[in-house]
Parts: C-alpha cells; structure tokens; sequence
DNA sequence: TCCTTTGTTGAGTGATTGCTCAAAAAATAC
DNA sequence: GTATTTTTTGAGCAATCACTCAACAAAGGA
C-alpha cells in the first residue's frame, strides 16, 4: 500500500498544512480567506499549495472533512452513539455545544454552520457543499428520533422532522451566539433552557 | 426645510436606489456585493454611489438602517409594543419570525444576521457594527423579561438574560434555516416548539 | 552515471476589487 | 447673459484576487 515514492518528497508535512488551512477557514469562513492567507499560514508558496490540494475549493472541501474528524466538532456524532435514550443523545450535544464552541482554544462556533454564508454566486457550489451537511444533520436527528418513537421513548405524536429541526436551530443558534463573543457560562443555561422543548413521554398503557 | 437646491439634480431616486442596495446586501452579504453588483442593480456610475452615499461601508451601514426601519424587520418592535404580556410577546416574535424569514417576496432570514459573517479582517468594524446591533437586541429582550419578573408574569427565580439569549438564539437558528432553504411551513412547528421553553408563571401566594 | 519523477521557487498572469478624477452637463444665483 | 454649484460620465487608478509557468532541486530506478 506504501508504494515507495518517486521523485522529491514534500518538504512540509500536508497534515499539519491542512490543519493550519481549517484554522483559517474556521476563523474567517470561505471568502474571506485568500490563497496569499493561507500560504503564509501555511507556511508555502502558491505553487506548492495548489500541487498539494488542487485549488483553493478542494482545499475548503477538504478542510471541511478534516474539520468534521477532529475532536471539536464529533462531539454530536459521539453523543449520538453512546447514549442509551434519544434524550440523554440531545441532552448531551447542546451541552456539549456549549462548551465546544466557545472553548478558547480554537476559533468560536462550528466551521460547518459559520464559514460559508454569504458567499459570492460564483461559489455557489461551496455554499450548496456546506448547506448539504447541514441539512444532512438534520436528517440524521430525524432518524434517531423516529427510532426513539419507536422504541416507545416518544409518543406518535411527535413530529420529528420539526423537533429535529428545532435541534438543528438550537445549535446554529449557539454557534452564532459563540461568534458573536458569548462565553461558555453564557451558553450552557440557553443550552439547558433548549433541552427543556423534549415532549412528555407516551401515557403508560 | 426644503431649501432650494443649487447645482444640477440628482437623476435618480436615492430611497430607491438604497433600496435595492437593502435587497443585493440581504441576499448575498456584506463581502460578496461588489461595487459593481451595486452600481448596476441601482442604475448608476460608480462615482454618482460614491458622491450620493460616501463608500461602500457607509452604503452598507445606511442599507441596514434603512433595513431596520422597513417592515419585513419591525416586527419584533411592534410585538414588544403591542403584546400586553412578555408570554404573548415573545410568542409572537418567534411565530412571525417564522413567516417573515421565509416571505418569498425577498431574500430568506434577517439582514443582520446574515450579512456580515466572515468578512474580510479588514472590513472587521463592519462585523462589530452588526454584532452590536445582535447584542443590542438581546439586551431589550433582557429588559422585556425584567419587566414581566417585576409585574408578576414571571418568577424572580428566571434567569431574564439567558432566557432573552435563548429567544436570540432561536431566531438566530430560524434566519439561517430559513436561509437553508426551510419553508415557513417548516419552520412554524420550530417556532412552537422554541416558545414552549417559557417559564411556569410564580405559584398563587 | 543518466533518466524520470515529483516538489519548490520566484516571477508574473489576467481579472476583479474598491475607488477617483477631469471634463461635460444641468440646475440656480446674480 | 455669466458665474457658481452640483451631478454625471467614461476612463482608469493601485491593490488584491485566484492561479500558473519555466527553471531548478531532490529523490528513486536502471
């Protein structure tokens, strides 16, 4: 599988490049980002970025899923794994939410939520690759919510398309809280107040 | 009042001419109208924008009060004046929040939301001219709730300024939903949903 | 050794950015 | 009429944008 390599072999490492890359991206979103930002930060010339990572789009793309396996940003995917009750699940990603995305150690929010909006139109396509994850989120909410109606956790009558959706808010709503400079101790009571929509559970029989 | 002007007319209607600004700022933001978008959805030369509104930040500041005053975006003013409770107020807010971010006759989600997210570090005084404005409103929401805890709506045990950054947040969560593509239909169960955090009023005495 | 392959370097591409200027045009003041 | 004031026009400014290219450098294969 690891083919020897022919020719001259990079002189940075791509990984540590392609960290720095989503740092930017995360701070100041897909526009306003240029190539000059990132090679500087990145510690290379032009040449070599585009040698490495093809152009400035495929480097946003695969920024993003570099973003979407690095600790900060899985707390969702983990929450959803490892909680018994789809309400524990919920419970658990808006606290963590909370946390994650005001924690001072890298830039505010979520890299998904915040670093393509208002876009130019010729970067449509960038927007529309963001908004499908998104959306795509909120599909996978659903999914765990129609399993928890019919695990008997939440009565028929829930509509879990809305409630999903309401998730998906709540988060975006925390994200841009977090950008616009609120802290962790801010955030973690809104997170709490959030959890408290989660409907009654069925009548007992 | 009206002194007769000197020099030669204006040739174009300068409200209306802001007003498209409004809609091309709303739609794609603040970085992504280019001058020259302005110029040609207005209909005039770039030094006539110059001569009649100063730079584009100055343009794009005016667009947002002129924004705020227009009626897609009063009605959470006029919900706060005629709500005779905060209950019925905030209710409201997030119930039209959903039809008004939704309206098909202009662009999704709220301009001040929306349109100065990852801008440029140089345009950062345009981030915080937006980002004060957000916070500007938490904080009338935050007296709104103050108001109901001192008139016996609300127990003096709420927390009024996590309570006033959750309804924040909320129509943070719908504009950009709204902006994914969500329909009004789509999003008036989330609002529901949103409202159903208020707090159990204070027990009898 | 020489060839092939791959990467780096520094200079530079055309396009677009926000913005400006001199000259002409259209109004009022005298 | 002439002078003054203001706006429009069309051309064009320097800076930055994403991106590319020829020359050179450093590795493995034969």
């Amino acid at each position: 599988m690891t083919e020897s390599r022919r020719g001259r072999p990079r002189t940075f490492d791509r990984d540590e490049a392609l960290a720095k890359a989503v740092r930017l991206f995360w701070d100041r979103g897909y526009e306003a980002t240029s190539v000059s930002d990132l090679t500087e930060a990145m510690n290379i010339r032009p040449a070599s970025l585009y040698a490495a990572f093809g152009d400035k789009k495929s480097l946003f793309k695969e920024a993003v899923v570099a973003y979407q396996r690095a600790a900060p940003a899985t707390f969702a995917k983990i929450a959803l794994r490892e909680e018994r009750t789809a309400r524990g699940a919920f419970a658990r990603i808006l606290r963590e939410a909370a946390e994650a995305y005001t924690d001072p150690s890298h830039p505010a929010g979520c890299l998904i939520i915040r670093s393509a909006t208002n876009v130019n139109p010729r970067d449509a396509d960038i927007e529309a690759f963001l908004r499908d994850i998104r959306n795509a989120n909120v599909a996978v909410f659903t999914a765990r919510l129609d399993e928890a109606v019919r695990a008997g956790e939440l009565p028929d009558s829930v509509d879990t398309r809305a409630l999903a959706r309401y998730f998906g808010a709540a988060l975006q709503g925390l994200s841009q809280q977090a950008a616009d400079g609120a802290t962790a101790a801010d955030l973690r009571p809104v997170a709490e107040l959030a959890i408290g929509v989660w409907p009654a559970p069925p009548e007992a029989p």
